[in-house]
DNA sequence: GACTTGTGTCAGAAAATCTGACATGGTATT
DNA sequence: AATACCATGTCAGATTTTCTGACACAAGTC
């Protein structure tokens, strides 16, 4: 695994790389939009994306969006992201689908 | 700055990923074989070149090194670099040097 | 034999983080 | 307009993490 990816910094960390507080990350926690790692005492353990990622959703939020849509919007992404990576497998295997 | 150089773990996070003690950990810093940053309060923060730099030391001193020849050992390397680069420089510059 | 080195361990203090609750000014819903 | 929800601030008390300084000790060095 990459450094990028290694949950290792603690919160305080984070409020200064992001500039967001403490509440803010929590709280996107409780939304569902970062997944840090635990401690085996309780505290939260961070990688340099879920930082990344804190940047992009603070920006979205300031934007306008709210916290739900973010993640609706994600989950959309993705599951697009499967369908064509299943229709090119077929595709590629079985040529079921025309190009166009 | 890359993430490789940003000094953001403390040193539980570090004892974790180097499988070194706090208390050795402490002991090079104090030793000058590493030179974490600080917090407003006090707590040090390393970043994963500190950890590289870690496995290193400890690799040596369990080969038998002491910590004074670790630096001793990596002041005279570097002081020879700085002499390579120069003469490099310097031959460039005015072919100074002989090749050999 | 006295000294140095590297490390363990302990105690008490200080710093950082945790959870849970209440407050509040916007925004959306009805 | 009244109500509900959203994102965030703040506070308190508990818990976790880190800090410094000290003493102990085995092994190596002078």
């Amino acid at each position: 695994m990459s450094y990028r990816e290694k949950k290792v910094m603690s919160i305080g960390i984070v409020c200064e790389l992001t500039g967001l507080s403490e509440r803010q990350i929590r709280y996107y926690e409780e939304r569902k939009l970062i997944f840090p790692e635990r401690t085996n005492g309780k505290t939260r353990k961070y990688s340099f994306t879920d930082i990344e990622r804190l940047v992009e959703v603070a920006e979205k939020i300031e934007d306008g969006w709210r916290t739900h849509e973010i993640r609706e919007k994600e989950r959309k992404v993705t599951e697009q992201q499967r369908t064509d990576l299943i229709r090119g497998q077929l595709n590629a295997a079985f040529g079921l689908y025309k190009k166009r």
